[in-house]
DNA sequence: GTCTCTGAGTTCGGGCATGG
DNA sequence: CCATGCCCGAACTCAGAGAC
């Protein structure tokens, strides 16, 4: 049966497409199979109560509607990749149908939460004493200050470099779009403090543009997803509740929210980065004013 | 215009590796 | 030992395109 899967990922390469989605695609496929096989059933004979109970039981399994409909949708994809074959006969599309999205809530930080989070790092550097362990502690604490203030993902955060700020503002550069933002004074001296300790750290920095280096094995590179996603693992461990980085930007549109007026939704949308002003509206729909 | 589906990209959690 | 990179599987999010 899992021969099916080989073929299949062959036929995904073969197609280019991109590592991403093959890897995605294979991974629910394989699970596909997998249930068929734990369960003894047929797939040519039985495909249409194999796929209601297939149904059934992703339904269960995913809560999230979003990751229920991609399971959906890369099944869809590999049985007309086995009718082609002939290896079904036909693909039952009212079978696949996908559910309808639902609208969960987002709960943004309180004011008080978004304090504690910012003080962590903030309390760390002026408590530290040791030169590198502070320096860590300032970086950290201006990640998070960045992602609060201008409410960026962790990949637009590891991709800053000096040269993108001019004066009091920051071009913010994604493959297909490029976005400027205004930076408070408080976020330019900070910044600018940084920048300075930096330098005592790794006197050659001047030579490297990315703004965020680490400190371990690799000097002079910029640190990665992971590692904000570890500053915000910490973050939490210390303030005794979650917190990630799309949370505090989540936060950060709905202060946006609440000084702008709907008009300005269409602004708004270009700054946080969104292609359409659809995405935000949504994500707007889903915020929950409880906090 | 708005909704739906798809392909691609991002985030997350966790384990392991590495250089200081 | 620490910070952090690298890798994996899985979940989640996003944007383009076509359907309605």
């Amino acid at each position: 049966m899992l021969k099916y899967l080989d073929y299949y990922r062959a036929h995904l390469e073969s197609l280019k497409k991109s590592p991403h989605t093959i890897k995605q695609y294979c991974i629910d496929t394989e699970q596909f199979l997998n249930y068929i096989q734990k369960n003894n059933l047929k797939l040519k004979e039985e495909l249409d109560s194999v796929l209601i109970g297939y149904k059934q039981f992703l339904e269960t399994e995913y809560t999230q509607i979003s990751s229920f409909n991609r399971k959906v949708s890369s099944l869809k994809n590999f049985l007309s990749f086995l009718q082609d074959r002939s290896i079904i006969n036909t693909v039952p599309d009212d079978a696949l149908k996908q559910n309808k999205l639902e609208k969960r809530n987002i709960h943004p930080l309180s004011q008080t939460r978004l304090d504690q989070v910012l003080s962590v790092y903030l309390n760390k550097y002026r408590r530290i004493s040791d030169r590198e362990f502070g320096w860590i502690a300032l970086r950290n604490f201006c990640v998070t200050r960045v992602i609060a203030e201008l409410g960026l993902k962790p990949i637009e955060v590891v991709e800053m470099k000096w040269t993108h700020i001019h004066n009091n503002e920051i071009k913010v550069i994604r493959t297909k779009s490029v976005r400027t933002l205004s930076l408070s004074k408080s976020l330019i001296d900070w910044l600018e403090l940084y920048k300075n300790e930096t330098k005592m750290i790794f006197p050659l920095c001047d030579q490297v543009d990315y703004m965020w280096l680490g400190i371990g094995n690799k000097k002079y590179q910029p640190i990665t997803e992971k590692t904000i996603e570890r500053i915000f693992q910490t973050i939490s461990k210390e303030v005794g509740f979650k917190v990630t980085a799309t949370a505090l930007r989540y936060s950060k549109i709905q202060n946006e929210l609440d000084e702008k007026v709907d008009e300005q939704l269409n602004l708004l949308y270009i700054q946080l980065g969104y292609a359409r002003k659809g995405v935000l509206v949504e994500r707007v729909d889903r915020f929950t004013h409880e906090s």
